[in-house]
DNA sequence: AAACATGATTTACT
DNA sequence: AGTAAATCATGTTT
């Protein structure tokens, strides 16, 4: 608060410099020419060196003469005198002033702070919202924990704000108000305009706003400070659900042919996981981006080493295959049946590979009746994908079902599924004999 | 603590 | 714009 005083005297050089009676406007010693009238002149001479002295004496002191100056015959006369010098010289003070640019900094600061909730409307009372958020969410524990964290210290940042805000502004009225009350003193002895006092009032506001800028200033790097710790931690990564990692590797082999979900598909899933696993919050499209950064993983991974997947992947076609299978028993009896088993759009009904195109045909085929099209399509190629992986896991179902043509564990990536085919066939073979595939596909 | 697993970021390419 | 690939940094397991 030192600043505070400093300002203070600062204000009080201002007005003094500006208005006061022992300002640069003193009017000359009151020796002057030889007068015609010199007692009249000694007499104004000694009103004006009491004037001049009076700030020098005590205030009780001052006081009274300052009393004794009001009832002084003379004093209308001085008072008009004074007001006819101040009329002359008042244009050129005032011209310099009145604009007011709205200061980017301040208004960069207001936003900032706005928006990271320190100056906006008190959201939820602080800590117990937090709680309430901790307890709220139950399992996913750890990151709420963090977060209620980081909204506690938050909240203690916001409180500081506003005590220091609240006294400044406490700090800034009292400070004009008693610069005006002293302004409307001394207007009985020298003539103030009311467009004076108003800029007075100017001055010490923007006083005091540089002082409010500069804690706005130091809350921001608070809080920039505070949110580099917690939540702008993107490289802190919290690893998925178990749930999430689920429904993200059951979408992943069973479309393995075409991993790539489409921008829709990313939503669902996002909805799907991210809600489970409250992956970060805030910014809305970083659960589709978590969701594009799996697969992305994903696919860079399983094609490095396709021998590592072998498992889950077995896993997880045979737990799609199950319900697969269904759907397609239940294509094959209902025509109109329309599976919503996996999550697939239609967007993904056209590909242009061979293998599963082949696969897709004799599928088809299979159904023998009508069928409706794409959307059926689509879902029997999803199934298809994780039937052709099961299958090819059980060597002598592929050659029952006449799948020759998918040869190689992933009969998909064979032919350059994705893009390249890095020795497809090379790596592993279907030898290991579990059987574990469930005999629900042979039917 | 080392090794591995994994989500995120960066870079370069198309 | 969306990916692949390399890489980073952290989480988890051993």
């Amino acid at each position: 608060m030192d600043e505070q005083a400093r300002i203070m005297q600062a204000l009080g050089g201002v007005s003094l410099a500006g208005h006061s009676i022992q300002g640069g406007m003193a009017l000359p010693p009151p020796h002057g020419h030889d007068g015609i009238d010199d007692g009249r002149k000694q007499d104004i001479g000694d009103i004006l060196h009491q004037i001049m002295t009076i700030t020098d004496q005590s205030l009780d002191e001052a006081q009274a003469k300052k009393h004794g100056l009001n009832c002084h015959r003379m004093k209308p006369a001085l008072f008009s005198v004074l007001c006819e010098i101040k009329e002359k010289t008042g244009l050129s003070i005032r011209g310099a002033q009145e604009e007011d640019p709205p200061d980017p900094q301040l208004m960069r600061l207001d936003n900032m702070l706005l928006a990271e909730g320190v100056s906006g409307p008190e959201k939820g009372g602080g800590s117990a919202a937090a709680a309430a958020a901790a307890a709220a969410s139950g399992g996913a524990s750890d990151n709420s924990i963090e977060h209620s964290d980081y909204r506690a210290k938050l909240t203690q940042i916001r409180q500081i704000y506003h005590t220091e805000l609240e006294k400044y502004e406490q700090a800034c009225n009292e400070f004009t108000t008693h610069v005006m009350n002293l302004l409307r003193e001394q207007s009985r002895t020298r003539p103030i305009s009311p467009k004076e006092i108003e800029r007075m009032v100017g001055i010490i506001h923007r006083k005091f706003s540089s002082i409010q800028m500069q804690l706005k200033q130091s809350t921001c790097e608070a809080v920039m400070i505070l949110r580099s710790r917690f939540l702008d931690a993107r490289r802190k990564r919290r690893n998925f659900s178990k749930q999430a990692t689920e429904i993200l590797n059951e979408y992943f082999y069973s479309h393995l042919s075409n991993p790539y979900p489409s921008e829709e598909a990313k939503e669902e899933l996002a909805k799907k996981c991210s809600i489970t696993v409250s992956q970060v919050e805030h910014r809305a499209d970083s659960a589709p981006q978590s969701v594009s950064n799996w697969f992305g993983n994903k696919r860079i991974r399983y094609k490095k080493n396709i021998g590592k997947f072998q498992e889950e992947a077995n896993l997880y076609a045979a737990k799609t295959a199950v319900t697969a299978a269904h759907a397609v028993a239940a294509a094959v009896q209902n025509s109109q049946t329309n599976s919503p088993t996996t999550p697939n759009s239609g967007s993904s009904g056209s590909f242009n590979l061979p293998n599963s195109g082949d696969m897709f045909l004799s599928m088809q085929s299979l159904n023998g009746d009508s069928y409706q099209g794409a959307q059926v399509g689509a879902n029997v190629q999803s199934q298809v994908d994780t039937l052709r992986h099961v299958i090819s896991q059980t060597a002598g179902y592929s050659e029952a079902l006449g799948g020759n043509t998918m040869y190689s564990p992933h009969g998909l990536d064979a032919n350059g599924g994705w893009h390249d085919t890095t020795t497809p066939s090379a790596v592993i073979s279907p030898t290991e004999g579990p059987g574990s595939v469930h005999s629900d596909t042979s039917n």
